[in-house]
RNA sequence: CGCGGGGUAGAGCAGUCCGGUAGCUCGUCGGGCUCAUAACCCGGAGGUCGCAGGUUCAAAUCCUGCCCCCGCAA
């Protein structure tokens, strides 16, 4: 049976959840996300992705400053049967929540109740896990708290960083969704409380994050630059300047130089800079101002000699 | 009008302020040396200096307009 859903979601990630809503062949009575901000170079505004997708597909799409109030007020005269977030980036007053009878789902990145928070693809990058996957709940008053309805779990792969694995993660998620709002209303689903004993729970990202630590050991420096690409990414000082790493690896070598030291630099050997433990080779760079390359590219033309 | 960097050989850069022979590192091609090499030596090829116009005896360099790329900030 088909019902009328507000979706309400902002980045690539919500993307493919929209879009199955649709195939799927419900009415999507409105979409709901973040208002424009003047960004990128040269202050253009520009619209979102979902903003983007929904714009193409007809459907009204609202952009209220904050849910309370205002958005509460449009949800209301929407009346949807069953409201789906996705990465929407605010969080529902209560009012909000009262207004679907079925209730709201959450596609949520993660294995819930483990990577709450609004950046659980990084976190799970950053602590090296190998494991994640998507998690459909009921939106209640606190943030991804919510009963689990339905788990799906995803692997990560060596070389996946953000984009790669919000793109699958977000693939499934759409799957996912459907499947939930089927068992919703075939009452295969039943809704169950987290485990608040496993529950972690993970902060935004900031720009400092991003500064490096040559103290951790190698692995951490690589899972820090795989969790925090493209933003805030991982970067140093170094005598040419501020230097943003894109990609590097573990050299299978020990060394008892002192963290930051550089052990190699040039167009053959590529960089290769001590850390906390072990050595790590870093692959791909960019110098502020520039734009990304390869090491061995970048080196052909500069060298590097002091980090920081 | 948010701030800023850049476009020069296949790649990455210097040269531009102060106009005067197109330079460096790597790659590439040929030759040499070595048990050997991401080693070394010798030699060569390869560039409308982003595009268009202007100034000049002379423009990568100075002036004007345009195109494209990137960093910050948000």
């Amino acid at each position: 049976m088909s019902l009328r859903i507000v979706f309400m979601g902002t980045p690539d990630y919500a993307v493919p959840s929209l879009k199955s809503l649709v195939d799927a062949g419900h009415q999507v009575a409105g979409v709901f996300c973040q208002p424009d901000k003047a960004s990128g170079r040269g202050k253009k505004v520009r619209f979102g992705p979902v903003k983007q997708w929904a714009k193409e597909h007809n459907l009204p799409v609202f952009q209220p400053a904050k849910m309370r109030g205002e958005g509460v007020e449009i949800l209301q005269e929407l009346q949807p049967d069953l409201c789906v977030t996705a990465a929407f980036g605010q969080i529902l007053p209560r009012a909000a929540l009262d207004v679907p009878p079925m209730g709201t789902v959450n596609v949520h990145a993660s294995l819930l109740p483990k990577y709450r928070g609004s950046s659980p693809i990084n976190w799970c990058l950053i602590n090296g896990e190998t494991i994640t996957g998507v998690t459909t709940m009921l939106t209640d008053r606190g943030v991804d708290t919510g009963d689990i309805l339905l788990k799906k779990e995803v692997e990560i792969l060596p070389e996946d960083g953000v984009p790669s694995l919000t793109q699958r993660l977000s693939i499934e998620g759409a799957k996912l969704l459907i499947a939930t709002i089927e068992g919703m209303q075939s009452g295969a689903v039943i809704p169950t409380p987290q485990d608040e004993s496993q529950a972690t729970y993970y902060p935004m990202l900031t720009k400092d994050m991003g500064r490096m630590d040559w103290s951790l050991s190698a692995q951490e420096i690589v899972n820090r630059i795989r969790g925090l690409s493209p933003w805030p990414g991982v970067s140093f000082a170094s005598d040419i300047g501020t230097i943003k790493i894109i990609s590097a690896k573990v050299l299978g070598q020990e060394t008892s130089a002192a963290p930051g030291t550089v052990l190699a630099s040039g167009p053959k050997e590529g960089l290769q800079v001590a850390a906390g433990n072990g050595v790590l080779d870093i692959t791909h760079l960019q110098l502020s101002g520039s734009k990304a390359m390869a090491t061995s590219d970048f080196l052909r033309g500069r060298s590097i000699t002091k980090v920081q």
